[in-house]
DNA sequence: AAGGGTCTCAACCGCAGCATA
DNA sequence: CTATGCTGCGGTTGAGACCCT
């Protein structure tokens, strides 16, 4: 009945992840792909259970991650996002390239329901804070400038599915702000909606680098098989470019591929193993599939997208 | 300079829904 | 159809960094 145990869970190792854990596991994931996340810490020879080998690396190894920072344009997302779905962050991640719902769960917790409330804002309702007691529950105020007026009552803390939500409504006032690029939002809110743990299963088969069309240039020192393949392994939402024009990535704090903009690290230099033989995965479990995989093309048929989406953002 | 308080964020926990035998 | 395991997701925690007195 049912399927084998993930993980034994006995001498699993816990807690912070060490240099050499993260070296295990990048050179293993740039080695041989995404397959079962169960697999991965036996194969990669970590003592670790497969749940937190892929929250280390959708949340902190992934090469296309943005660090730092959300800008205000990211916040400003977020925020409208939030009045729309509530605490689903991983939706809202999905609109939010390179940031991973933790992130942003974070970020909101820390900054933004400061921010709000500073501003009078009650986070979770984004409506007005109500003046202490006496005072009868949903009040009429107009809404507050930066959230939108026909935003619906965000979902209730707990967590129950919104009622409808096919399709992720682009904030109100996000759009208004741009009457002129309407089309861009749009295309903002249409863009392949990946969550940060969406990862496609990948190999390395699988993996395919724009040779036309200037992808983003590497810097000298990293153009190896181990960056392009780092940069490769990515969910199609990070083939965008963060740069207005052309497309080079040219604003390192913003690099979606941090290790590009400021370098690998030095024990990505000689990394990228030989890759598993597809019988050694299917020793584990499930081979993978080994043609290549169209989203990729699709990422990259959306490339000058992100482009514009990536202008749409300095424009707030 | 030291101690204490606050903040940040990586990582864990546990639940719900889905997949599979 | 049922039992069991897997994955994804949101909430929570706690160690380290930072700030203030």
């Amino acid at each position: 009945m049912g399927r084998q145990p993930c993980c034994d869970k006995v001498g699993l190792k816990k807690g912070p992840w060490t240099a050499e854990e993260d070296q295990k596991l990048v050179s293993f994931i740039l080695g041989n792909g995404q397959c079962c996340w169960r697999a991965v810490p036996k194969l990669a020879g970590l003592l670790r259970c497969g749940k937190s080998c892929r929250l280390r690396w959708t949340n902190y190894l992934r090469p296309d991650l943005k660090r730092g920072l959300l800008s205000d344009a990211e916040e400003k997302v977020v925020i409208d996002l939030h009045a729309q779905l509530g605490n689903r962050w991983s939706k809202i991640a999905s609109h939010l390239p390179g940031r991973t719902d933790n992130e942003i769960k974070n970020h909101w917790n820390t900054h933004i329901k400061k921010k709000l409330k500073k501003m009078g804002i009650d986070p979770l309702t984004h409506k007005p804070l109500l003046p202490p007691p006496q005072q009868p529950p949903q009040q009429q105020s107009p809404p507050p400038a930066g959230v939108s007026p026909e935003a619906p009552q965000p979902p209730p803390p707990e967590r129950t599915k919104p009622p409808e939500e096919k399709t992720v409504p682009v904030p109100a006032t996000a759009m208004e702000s741009n009457e002129h690029g309407d089309d861009e939002l749009l295309l903002l809110s249409k863009s392949p909606g990946f969550c940060t743990d969406e990862v496609p299963m990948m190999h390395p088969d699988e993996i395919m680098v724009p040779l036309n069309d200037q992808p983003p240039p590497l810097p000298a020192s990293t153009c190896c098989a181990a960056t392009t393949a780092a940069a490769a392994v990515s969910t199609p939402t990070t083939s965008y470019s963060t740069s207005g024009s052309s497309s080079c990535l040219t604003r390192d704090e913003d690099s979606p591929f941090p290790y590009m903009a400021t370098g690998l690290p030095e024990w990505l230099d000689d990394m990228v193993p030989p890759p598993l033989s597809p019988s050694t995965w299917h020793d584990c479990l499930l081979p993978p599939p080994l043609s290549p995989s169209p989203v990729y093309e699709d990422a990259f048929n959306s490339y000058h997208q992100f482009q514009r989406n990536d202008a749409l953002f300095s424009s707030y």
